[in-house]
DNA sequence: GACGATTGAGTTGTGCGCAATTGAATAGCG
DNA sequence: CGCTATTCAATTGCGCACAACTCAATCGTC
């Protein structure tokens, strides 16, 4: 099969198949190792990786529901909701219903998720650093995987 | 600091800075993306995501010990032991001490995981269709993705 | 206002990923 | 040869991710 394609001078499908088979690999790789890098930077602050990007956007957002939560990272509530019990055990956050919507729950920093912010700053710059790529290739990649992500979600809906 | 390089007109650092932490969003937001498609690939197989993964390696080598197989993947005895106690389970893999060096275990397909073969050849398709991203973004995806994952485990060590 | 449908969190069960540890087999050195 | 150090797989413990489900609150329609 892969002979007759080469014969036929077309062989962009077969290489489509390997590609996207290498595709997976590497980003599997790239994410853990992403992860990896994280993990040890974030290990002072006493954060795990996902939990870091949770606050990240609470640190953008102040606060919001779970739900908002959700649809920006991506996670639904089987994930989120021991991640913020976690969270909110150590202190950084709290959780409340809603008082105009009693089904949801608004996460909000505490005083020390706030001081949180100011010592996790080194932590871009350390990833930055290791990932030793040049400003427009990482941009380059991030669209890429931004429009990649949003294919394969209109695909699978 | 900050404050300093943007008076100096040079604000690529916090570029970086705004980059890397996006990134880290789209990486993740990626592989899970990808995650579900394959899952939903695969569901018909019996295969989850990153058992397809082993198979991939395994059609492509026939046989090899845990440790080439963890090498390939980024993946440890810690996650490759069980993962491969299920493959077992489910008759498509054997796993046996190694006469020449009895430390490692080789892990080798039965035919049922050698027959899974060709069913599962119209996987990468159906996936390669649902990114929706052309060949050379593929290519250039792949490549960044590689860069990225060897600089990232460099740094780490 | 009553009621079925929908929405939002939470829980349970399964599997992945990793750090740390264990234990057995091998390699290397004196 | 004997002893230590290293290597390899497996295990344990913890946290993340997701499917399937439960349950309460809300919405829509009548």
């Amino acid at each position: 099969m892969l002979d007759d394609l080469a014969a036929a001078g077309a062989d962009l499908r077969s290489d489509m198949l390997l590609l996207d088979q290498q595709l997976c690999f590497s980003l599997n790789a790239a994410t853990r190792a992403f992860g990896s890098v994280y993990r040890t930077a974030l290990k002072d602050l006493g954060l795990t990786y996902p939990q870091y990007l949770v606050m990240l956007v609470l640190w953008e957002h102040g606060e919001l529901p779970v739900k908002r939560l959700g649809e920006r990272l991506r996670l639904d509530s089987g994930t989120l909701s021991p991640l913020l019990k976690r969270l909110e055990a150590t202190g950084l956050v709290a959780r409340e219903r809603s008082p105009q919507d009693e089904r949801s729950v608004i996460v909000s920093l505490t005083p020390a998720g706030r001081d949180l912010r100011d010592p996790a700053r080194a932590v871009p710059r350390h990833i930055g650093a290791a990932a030793g790529l040049s400003l427009a290739e990482l941009r380059t990649l991030r669209e890429l995987l931004t429009r990649l992500t949003a294919n394969l979600d209109a695909a699978e809906a």
